[in-house]
DNA sequence: ATATCCTATGGTAGCGCTACCATTCACGGC
DNA sequence: GCCGTGAATGGTAGCGCTACCATAGGATAT
């Protein structure tokens, strides 16, 4: 940068303000700035000006899994805010293991993140006492906590799977099992679940643990877990999976026996996948603004950044999209 | 961390060495170390440290899109493999635009990551100076380079789409229709048009324009394009699609319709997602090492940045998996 | 007993940038 | 003619860490 600004006959405070804002400097001074950078192939040092600014212009963000789309798009909808603001986007994947996800958050304080997008609100004790000790904006994604340590955005899961659940009583499915992830990892599974119970239990039926199956969310797991409940429990008429994922997996698995659907067995899933409405017949399953829920937490952590209090927390709603499966 | 060392007894220096290799400093010394770092809740600051030390331990990877899950394999091999050597992975989307790939190519350089990855071999000729000059090691990734500038792993996409031509052929196919992404964006969507049209002359056949669409990566858009060339050539007795996500849709459509697959139309996909193994019938479609892109991607970085030489270039293969659509 | 080596630790300088304050100069109001 | 005002630019210090070399003291070799 010393270099630049002898080329181009000024400070190097001049470069530095040329750089952050084209605005800042006279228009003659910043052609002969713009000139020197392009014959050095100057490249500033973002390092050097992070630790000289105190700010990084990074926001760290831990989802559970990459490999599962519907996380693709709060990504997507965090970068694209991001993105306008000049901010760059950490991604980072904790395999819904809560000590993977603190070994990500430790990393994004030492790189002194300017702020964090965690999603769901299932955290360790270090996590939190990091978080609030470093005192850097935090907003939780896809659940509503009862406890926030700051901001957060999403809807209510347990709201999302009781509705579910109404529906199918409402069809007159009696019988209703469920396929949900390994309940004790994360507060959403944990949620969907305790939606499914108290949808039963208000409706009058009984919850029986022999129609709750949980496994990882794969396309196989649903087939799997279908099968087996069907296997056990030959009354079931329906089955509600706590992700689109499972449902289209054992969805999928009806129409390879050739079972009819909802005619054998009626199932419903969560998530609103654009595959379940591809399928014959169309999912049963619950949409929720997912890009909308990144953006939103894009734009709470831009507001705590510029001084505003933390304790936003935004309920985003969700929808009910009955396909012909349920 | 001044503090840090005053409350243990020691210098700065010693402190910043029992952080970085415990086993570089005394049992006693880093007790009180590690002591006097509960007491502080100090935190390390990467951002310092990066400066002083010349190295950021962080590799830059830039994928087209996070919602294709495909990509997501390989992202997972590159961190598993970058992970355990102490590096964290940055993960940006270009979303199939060479600019939008510059441009974090140019802040991944700013940054001073150590390494970068990129999927494909279509750069800007700005990305390509920036990363030449600025010396960073670079591996390329899901296709072989004519012509690379460092190092590359993947296969040959052209090779794959030609030899699932010559499976088609082979099952007596002899009016097949290609849906590609659109061409002139990358070099993988490129590379496999080629091998698609290579596939058919070789076999004799000709090549009609009018049997080729391209499209976007989403699975509607299989189901719109096939239902498209059905409409214009009836003739049509199979169909290759250059992703499965396009195959996949495009079977969906046909099970909607009730029409027989391979028995109305043959489809074949490229790709090896899950779900193809999961539909009925299942999806013809060709499978390669996906994570271990990723693997070797970071295993090759890493190998540069410890000082071997540039330009490995490794194939990784594909294998045909036929299932029943043709 | 001296030279040599190895381990544990310290001192100093500097990585490359930006915050902060100072300075310069042109302009217009009174 | 003097002073306030504002725009453009410069000087200096320092962000928090680690590379580099130096040092001290014990173990080992001759």
């Amino acid at each position: 940068m010393v270099d630049v600004a002898r080329r181009a006959g000024v400070a190097p405070i001049t470069v530095s303000r040329a750089l952050a804002d084209p605005a800042w400097v006279s228009g003659s001074t910043l052609a002969s700035i713009r000139r020197a950078v392009a014959e050095t192939g100057y490249v500033r040092h973002a390092v050097a000006g992070s630790l000289a600014s105190k700010t990084t212009r990074c926001i760290g963000t831990v989802v559970p899994v990459l490999s599962n789309s519907i996380f693709a798009d709060t990504l997507q909808g965090l970068s694209e805010v991001l993105e306008v603001k000049g901010y760059r986007l950490l991604i980072a994947s904790s395999q819904y293991n809560p000590l993977r996800e603190q070994r990500i958050v430790e990393a994004f304080v030492e790189q002194r993140v300017d702020g964090i997008a965690l999603t769901g609100t299932t955290h360790t004790e270090r996590v939190r006492a990091m978080l609030t000790r470093a005192g850097i904006p935090v907003v939780e994604m896809w659940n509503l906590p009862t406890h926030p340590f700051d901001c957060a955005v999403g809807f209510s899961n347990f709201s999302a799977a009781r509705t579910m659940v109404r529906h199918l009583v409402s069809r007159g499915y009696g019988r209703i099992a469920y396929i949900g992830g390994p309940t004790y990892k994360n507060d959403r599974t944990q949620a969907r679940e305790r939606g499914y119970r108290a949808g039963l239990s208000e409706a009058g039926l009984p919850t029986a643990e022999a129609c709750i199956r949980r496994t990882p969310f794969e396309f196989e797991n649903g087939a799997v877990a279908l099968s087996d409940l069907l296997a056990h429990d030959s009354s079931i008429d329906a089955v509600f999976a706590a992700s689109d994922v499972l449902a289209v997996g054992a969805l999928l698995y009806c129409l390879r026996r050739g079972w009819p659907v909802p005619g054998k067995v009626a199932l419903a899933g969560l998530d609103g996948s654009p595959i379940g409405t591809l399928i014959t017949p169309e999912l049963t399953s619950i949409r929720f603004p997912r890009r909308q829920i990144g953006a939103r937490a894009a734009q709470l952590l831009l507001d705590r950044i510029g001084g505003r209090a933390a304790g936003a927390m935004e309920d985003l709603g969700f929808e009910l999209v009955a396909g012909g499966s349920a």
